[in-house]
DNA sequence: TGACAGATAGACAGACCTGTCTGTATAAAT
DNA sequence: ATTTATACAGACAGGTCTGTCTATCTGTCA
């Protein structure tokens, strides 16, 4: 089955706005990578803005399905699933975890920072799939025999927020082991 | 003694920039609201890119100053100076901490998330930022009797990151209080 | 065959962008 | 008083941006 046109034109939107920012990134460019008529984007959303939301929500998608598939894959055992999320992450780091993407940090990070009005639906977004993330994470904080599972569910996603920067920041993948390190000294053994 | 209009340039200029990205903020607007001619800026920097550069050297400065301040402030015990950077983080989120700038996320997140390539001068700038600040950190996790002070000062920069990220995000300050619950384990008593 | 849905290319408007240029005003120094 | 440096306002070129429009083409279904 080929992909419609809007899947190719979300797509091309995703890797080009990750790769080369959001607001540097102009329709004519998306248009003529995706090889799609610009009545076309027209059709299907009703601005920039629009196809900016459905790149972030396919994102979300493709992002939390990968970390989740990595770390129920690594151990069926709570506090080794928690911990390969930062390996899962140095994976990603090193560009091996989306083909065609490579790593230029957070997708929503990113967005929240060209977005930094807390109110834009953009920013918004951005927050929702951090939520997510740390709800992902809470039962099995839980399972793993936590104390104050939310607690530790929230420092583990700002464990893995720093990582994230410091890495694309500093040029630095191995901050997920920096990371992984002191996630060890928090998860009960 | 007034102001020079290079100075006025650079401080609305990491002001708009601060507050309304990079990319999104012309030179236009930064003149009108420095009410300064275009020639002048031209004269100063060759182009908007040595404007930025410039932009993010003042806030390197401005941004190391407050925070290694507000450290010493706060106790001579390397411990607890180590600590109170936390402190100083939650006053910056909730917008106590710079006149006029409030809390956009980290300057140089923001801008190597906009200036991706990891060779782009402004990306390095930010970089070498994140540097300064380990820099800082080191000899102080030495003085509090860390076995290995290096990886001390990368694990608390690392909490900083995370808290920072977070708090801009997903509109959170108290994320500096999950950062200090973890570096108070990390810090020898 | 004919009708129709959906996509195409490409022109266009109107706004905004960076960087250059001219000509004028101001103020300090000689 | 004249020179010199500095800054001003504002036009301008050449490019890019988003979003709208028209006119054409293609493939499917009846």
């Amino acid at each position: 089955m080929v992909q419609s046109r809007r899947d190719e034109l979300v797509d091309t939107a995703l890797r080009l706005f990750y790769t080369r920012g959001f607001n540097a990134t102009g329709i004519d460019k998306i248009l003529a990578e995706a090889g799609v008529a610009k009545m076309t984007l027209y059709k299907h959303f009703r601005s920039k803005e629009e196809l900016i939301l459905a790149a972030l929500n396919r994102r979300d998608e493709q992002f939390r399905n990968w970390l989740m598939s990595e770390m129920e894959k690594a151990s069926p055992h709570p506090r080794e699933r928690l911990l390969a999320m930062f390996d899962a992450l140095e994976e990603w780091f090193n560009g091996r975890a989306f083909k065609g993407l490579g790593f230029n940090g957070c997708a929503f990070i990113n967005a929240a920072s060209e977005f930094g009005d807390h109110q834009h639906p953009i920013h918004r977004t951005a927050a929702e799939h951090k939520q997510r993330i740390v709800d992902y994470l809470e039962p099995l904080c839980r399972q793993a025999g936590a104390e104050d599972p939310a607690a530790l569910a929230e420092q583990l996603a700002l464990l893995k927020e720093g990582a994230i920067a410091t890495a694309q920041v500093r040029g630095m993948p191995a901050a997920s082991r920096t990371a992984k390190a002191i996630a060890e000294t928090l998860i009960p053994a």
